[in-house]
RNA sequence: GCCCGAGUGGCGGAACUGGUAUACGCGCACGACUUAAAAUCGUGUCUCGUAAGGGAUGUGGGUUCGAUUCCCACCUCGGGCACCA
């Protein structure tokens, strides 16, 4: 038998296929079939990248096995090929664009072709191509005629370095997402995609879709669904109004001033009644001054100042109370005001704390005691008690009074009552008689609780509505107590420290922490109290009860916002737009489809923010299609979101001249959208959700079959270089796949991409260790050249079966690594005991062949290619082993192992279990209290 | 701060639904073949212990006959979001 040589063997195979074009996609037919998706490249200079290697390679094996399983599969690629890096290059070199991307692509499609991926290569869509993106312009126009796409004055992110405005998705912490560099906000006309509109279903749909559980969460995060109120607070002196957008419409009774946003229209409109008008003026252009970055810096200490003269009114209680502007309040989030809580919300609780607001608490926690003899008991009713908790200090030490209980384990504060008294009444009241101390000082409340529990010396379950109170001792002056009073408990001083010590209940530790200035705004849910005829419900329900109550409405606000899809930049699509001085914006007529790209001279964009498109004087100035008048050329351009966002569908006609892909093509390959979608991470906020908001878009015109365009998605991990660090050019830690390549193979390089590690998690490249998959291919090389048995051995037979059980199911689950672990097992085991027929050795193959599709095919004796083969199926009676080694466990420790035979009852196994040689000192002397069997695994003996 | 995910040998990692922890691969050590080296093959490889046996899946608790797996608290790392009311 020869060497295994790859180079010759792959080349070869490769040859071969493309000629039989055994990867083509049959358009016609009525078969099943499958639709195999992998995010198509962006074609840079640098060439393939491993990482590319590892996603492509698992969806070709997947799509390998669907054709064994008598799929009509497609599995496209294409090129995506818009966008900076290129334009970049030609700003440095002067060299077209067209030029230096055919290059790229030529040289992308020979590296692709080299791995063996079965792509269908007829199917082939560049983005750049005028009669690709001719469709991408026609999708921007139907947008535009349902008034989707529109052109808005907008702060926009403008990259410093780029000269170029970013969509929000493409700005990282206020830096540039392509370059890094610094970005501000300037205001500029852009195109905008009204994606807000879809918010709603893109947020639904996911319920309907198989995408993995954190992409669906971090698409909703994206989008940011909320729901909550609208409710309108009125100027005193104005018939203007504030609408505030909450979520906590519950908390309006502690609602102590209203913020406005610095840009907030009103700022303006009430100029005339505002009497620091410098101050706030200045308080705005501040605001303005700053950028993005030091507006989200991270101490982000609160900023603001009031508006005085101004009072807005609580619609709940009449209250005037005052109104502040503050960065902390976003002018493009739900209303561009709110209404600040500090008592509730930890933002309001920061900012009331330094510029001295009023915190008044609404919400009450609720205490449920479920433990000791304090618990409640289920089944009885509740006594409500109004009681008071008083925190009471020595004259003249840092000590406080505690009641130690004599009748049950409590330790608590001075406790009582309130019988509808005030607090500070009630609470020296209780002082005076539990305590005897005469000359109290009542110095502040602490707030409010909702406590159940079960009273022992009342035999009830209690439901208190507790306040807390701070009082000082004046002197030590005490009187006697009632021996009644005696009997219950002692009277003891205690430090700080003892006193936290000792205090278990939480409303009296939360009274103890207020007392101490430790207090922090209550988020959580909770029992209203101070708020008026609403007290006492729960404040779930009172958010839609005082809602209505006020007039407010219930809404739904999105983080999501419009799509900014106008880019300063000449590679990408025209905006196929003409700016008429008499009719205005004019789509360009679908005939005129597309609007090319001239030829420019220079790439450079100008300073003033305009697109190189912008002195080609020849192409900007036009004819207004409507009126023939003057008019000029839109010189934004798109995006290079926007030809990814359909690309899938062009490749089920990707030749076609009248429509983006026929129905016909659509309604066969698109049926249920995308089968199976595979890509990275970082395309899910924004790749994956503009896709399906396009697709949408394209449903609502009845243009595709469904409402979503992929049914399945799923995400690789990421390659890093050795060490765990990124693979970057510039660290010269990358990896061409062209040397392993030619050193190992590709199928090696394959085999060992999926073998390295889980697929869905990011794995560190070992160069060292590639050397182990090229091993395993050629055990298998080496064993195809013995001679074969004529029958399998018996154990040998059950193994196959189970591998071929393994990788059938790996597959589907994407564990590609143990899918292969398990064939290395086989393999071994083959060369161990050397007796396989070579039918059953074929049946190998044929599972190792979408792995390792080359020398499969060389292995492979048919003259059929081996993958239009069938997909071999497990016999079921094959992957049962007739005898077995179970363990044997004394409490739950491994003692010995014995063999069993899988018709063995259970009865017997334990019994042979306990006469075990190995066992019987383990139990001797010791009563044997249970015997578990667990089948085909384990007896445990409990002694 | 919030939301995901992950912590297992020297390394990448495996373990079904709670049932022999460390499969498979790399590396390493020793041996065989060789004048030698490479390649290949074989044996060994969590740890303490001569052994019997004990201890190990980030830490500490809990549930269970039995926990890498389930529950609670915490620590570390990776990713996403970040003043979204």
């Amino acid at each position: 038998m020869k060497n295994y040589d790859h180079n010759k063997i792959e080349k070869k195979h490769q040859a071969a296929w493309d000629k039989k074009k055994i990867y083509h996609a049959k358009n016609g037919g009525k078969g099943k079939r499958f639709y195999g998706l992998i995010e198509f490249p962006y074609p840079s200079g640098a060439g393939l990248h491993v990482g590319h290697i590892r996603s492509n390679t698992a969806m070709d094996i997947i799509s390998r096995k669907r054709r064994m399983e008598g799929y009509n599969v497609l599995y496209p690629i294409g090129w995506d090929a818009f966008g900076l890096p290129t334009e970049n290059y030609a700003i440095k070199t002067g060299i077209q664009p067209e030029k230096v991307t055919k290059q790229n692509t030529d040289m992308f499609r020979k590296q692709l072709k080299s791995i063996g991926f079965s792509f269908d290569w007829s199917r082939e869509v560049n983005t750049t191509d005028p009669k690709y993106y001719k469709w991408t312009q026609w999708i921007f126009l139907q947008m535009y005629k349902k008034g989707l796409a529109y052109k808005s004055k907008t702060f926009i992110n403008w990259c410093l370095n780029c000269k170029i405005g970013l969509a929000n998705e493409e700005v990282v912490n206020g830096k540039c997402e392509r370059c890094g560099g610094d970005t501000e906000k300037r205001e500029k006309e852009q195109w905008m995609l009204a994606i807000t509109k879809y918010a709603d279903r893109l947020d639904k749909d996911l319920d309907d879709v198989d995408y993995l559980e954190k992409i669906k969460i971090q698409q909703r995060n994206w989008i940011g669904k909320s729901e909550g109120s609208e409710i309108e607070f009125s100027i005193k002196n104005s018939p203007e109004k504030i609408k505030v957008f909450t979520t906590r419409a519950d908390t309006l009774f502690g609602v102590t001033y209203v913020v406005l946003a610095p840009e907030h229209e009103l700022v303006n409109k009430l100029k005339p009644q505002i009497s620091n008008w410098n101050e706030v003026e200045k308080y705005i252009l501040d605001v303005k001054k700053k950028s993005e970055l030091d507006r989200t810096a991270e101490d982000k200490e609160k900023t603001g100042v009031e508006v005085k003269g101004i009072k807005a009114i609580n619609p709940a209680n009449w209250e005037e109370v005052p109104v502040w502007i503050a960065d902390y309040v976003l002018v493009n989030y739900g209303t561009g005001a709110v209404m600040a809580v500090p008592a509730h919300d930890e933002r309001d609780f920061l900012f009331a704390k330094k510029y001295n607001q009023e915190i008044r608490q609404v919400v009450a926690p609720l205490f449920i005691t479920t433990e000791g003899e304090s618990a409640i008991r289920k089944d009885q009713p509740f006594v409500k008690r109004d009681t008071i908790v008083s925190i009471v200090k020595h004259w003249s030490e840092d000590k406080y009074l505690c009641l130690m209980w004599k009748t049950q384990n409590w330790k608590t504060f001075v406790i009582g009552g309130t019988d509808g008294e005030d607090p500070h009444i009630a609470g020296a009241r209780e002082i005076r008689e539990e305590t005897g101390y005469q000359n109290i000082k009542f110095i502040s409340t602490l707030g409010r609780a909702h406590a159940q529990f079960y009273a022992p010396h009342k035999k009830e379950n209690r439901w208190a509505n507790v306040v807390g109170a701070y009082f000082e001792l004046i002197d030590g002056k005490k009187e006697d107590t009632s021996d009644n009073e005696k009997n219950l408990h002692d009277i003891v001083w205690l430090t700080k420290e003892e006193v936290e010590k000792i205090i278990d209940k939480e409303e009296a530790v939360i009274f103890w922490n207020n007392m101490l200035g430790k207090d922090q705004a209550y988020t959580n849910e909770g029992i209203l109290v101070n708020s008026g005829k609403f007290n006492d419900l729960s404040n779930v329900d009172a958010q839609k009860e005082i809602t209505k109550a006020v007039g407010g409405k219930i809404v739904t606000k999105y983080k999501l916002r419009d799509w900014i899809f106008s880019r300063q930049r000449y590679w990408g699509e025209p905006i196929p737009i003409i700016h008429c001085e008499k009719c205005g914006y004019v789509p360009v007529p679908e005939k005129d489809l597309p609007v090319t790209l001239p030829k420019v001279k220079s790439y450079v964009p100008t300073d003033n923010g305009e697109s190189p498109l912008a002195i080609m004087h020849k192409w900007v100035n036009t004819k207004c299609p409507k009126c023939k008048g003057k008019a000029k050329r839109e010189t934004d351009t798109m995006p290079n979101w926007a030809g990814s966002s359909w690309y899938f569908l062009r490749y089920t006609d990707p030749k076609n001249n009248k429509e983006l892909a026929s129905k016909k093509a659509l309604r066969a390959w698109m049926k249920n959208g995308v089968d199976w979608y595979n890509g990275g991470m970082e395309h899910t906020t924004l790749h994956l959700l503009y896709s399906r908001f396009w697709h949408k878009f394209l449903y609502d015109l009845k243009l595709v079959p469904t409402s979503e365009p992929y049914m399945k998605r799923t995400s690789h991990g990421m390659i890093l270089a050795e060490g765990g660090v990124k693979m970057s050019k510039s660290v010269g830690n990358t990896i061409d796949p062209k040397d392993i390549v030619k050193l190992y193979g590709a199928d090696t390089l394959r085999i060992y991409e999926m073998f390295i590690g889980p697929f869905d998690q990011a794995v560190s490249w070992s160069t060292e260790s590639i050397i182990g998959s090229r091993r395993f291919l050629e055990k298998v090389w080496r064993i195809s050249g013995n001679s074969f048995a004529s029958k399998t051995d018996k154990e040998l037979e059950t193994l196959l079966h189970k591998t071929i059980k393994k990788v059938t199911e790996d597959i589907e689950s994407m564990s590609f690594n143990t899918a292969i672990s398990a064939m290395m097992v086989f393999i071994n085991e083959v060369e161990k005991t050397k007796s396989i027929s070579k039918k059953d050795f074929e049946l190998f193959l044929q599972i190792l062949s979408p792995f390792a599709p080359h020398i499969t095919e060389e292995l492979w004796i048919s003259k059929k290619s081996i993958h239009v083969s069938k997909w071999p199926k497990w016999d079921k009676k094959k992957v049962i082993d007739s005898n077995f080694k179970i363990v044997v466990q004394v409490n739950g420790k491994v003692r010995t192992e014995m063999m069993i035979d899988s018709d063995m009852n259970e009865e017997i196994i334990k019994k042979q279990a306990l006469e075990d040689k190995v066992i019987m000192p383990w139990i001797e002397g010791r009563e044997v209290k249970r015997v578990i069997y667990v089948k085909g695994r384990l007896v445990n003996i409990v002694v």
